[in-house]
DNA sequence: CAGTGGTCTAGACCACTTT
DNA sequence: AAGTGGTCTAGACCACTGC
């Protein structure tokens, strides 16, 4: 994490964020960065293809790299990112209350596994508010195998905060999907929910680095507070 | 779009699709890859850095990379797609019907625009329709100051594919927003939403390679038939 | 033409995993 | 110790942009 390209990234990132490189301005050119860094051309360049990636600049062939308009992105869902962390790019007043927090079982169904095998799990059923008002709730199921004790202040602080800086796992990625679904009575309940509306279901499976799966969770929102928030670059495919 | 890390991506992709490299199972090794392919480390592992975005694989330290079970991402929705292309890659019974076609300002909200600006667009309008069943509405501005002049075949078939192929258009990015609303009167009856029921919005942004702003786009979807699918990788933040 | 980013190379050293 | 991926270098040539 503390490669020169990575360094390169953050500062050039925080230049941005603060306006020192402004929106629809050009970057140093490459070579010029090379010079203000005193690195190669390639390690440079990694800093700045991880800038494009995260729709922080655009480059053009021939002319430079432009600084995108980042401000747009004030609330973004995309990427794996905690309830926490969130909060934190914000600055709004959140709780998190803890409702249920004990072993079970991984349903089989819901997740589409295809095994019957039982998976054994720490259920982690949590409501979430924003300015008093309940918007989400999260269930996590974290998988016995990989950690089998959680402590309840870990959970109303922020699991990844404790999965991450106290037992040093290392989070890699997650799949996904987003759907509409009515509310079970409970949920209506606890996200007060009118009659007739739906709930925003984001379910998703964690793995390591390691590529162990490593826990499921099932994130309900308030459709009508609920928004995601995305940066996409196109791919051109081709063959097959 | 024919440089060697590209078509060693592509080969590495198909043959990871195909079953050659079956999920689980590690890559040769990068220094065999170099062999294989008759190029310099680096090279390969801009291929890989690729494969491991669009999560095909997971590089391990020390140990190799592995492949990932590409299987579930069966409709993704992620990226830039267009609905011919993810019709392409499905196989479904699709059809598109263009319901209007003409020139309008681009509504200064609704797209959070602050400019008092007016914006000349072709507006277009189509259903789609999966099954015999209205699925999505398809809303469309193309701003006239990138392109003037719209066929009604190019709607009927695919704009990406007309704007790529036929203009030349370099298409890049976008900003995208998901959404839970209300339909208004005439997206129920298009979409034949029952009562009380709501639907799915996504607004995007696209852009040009050049930053050009180009297009707005809202996509109406029926709640019930919506999936959102995604592969993300954790981003460990630091500093600001 | 000079300057820009895009691709590629051949080598080096490191940290990590396995035997 | 040998093999793996992670980082970095100093150079090269190309295609594109602007003047």
């Amino acid at each position: 994490m503390e490669s020169k390209y990575d360094l390169i990234k953050q500062d050039i990132a925080n230049k941005i964020i603060h306006g020192i490189y402004p929106a629809s301005s050009y970057l140093p050119s490459e070579n010029e960065l090379c010079d203000l860094y005193g690195t190669s051309r390639e390690t440079v360049r990694k800093a700045l293809v991880l800038l494009l990636e995260l729709g922080y600049i655009q480059k053009i062939k021939g002319k430079g790299s432009i600084v995108l308009d980042v401000s747009r992105f004030v609330f973004p869902v995309s990427g794996i990112k905690s309830f926490k962390e969130l909060n934190q790019s914000q600055n709004m007043h959140s709780t998190t209350k803890v409702l249920t927090l004990e072993p079970r079982l991984v349903p089989t169904k819901g997740f589409g596994l295809d095994q019957n095998s039982e998976l054994e799990a720490t259920y982690i059923e949590r409501l979430r508010t924003i300015n008093d008002e309940p918007i989400i709730i999260d269930i996590d199921y974290v998988l016995s195998k990989v950690v089998n004790d959680i402590p309840k202040m870990a959970a109303e602080n922020s699991l990844y905060e404790y999965f991450e800086d106290q037992l040093g796992l290392d989070i890699s990625y997650a799949t996904k999907t987003i759907t509409v679904e009515e509310p079970t009575e409970r949920q209506r309940q606890l996200l007060k929910i009118p009659p007739h509306k739906d709930v925003v279901v984001i379910r998703s499976m964690t793995y390591l680095n390691d590529t162990t799966l490593f826990q499921f969770t099932e994130s309900i929102h308030r459709a009508d507070k609920f928004s995601f928030v995305d940066f996409a670059r196109r791919q051109k495919l081709k063959g097959h």
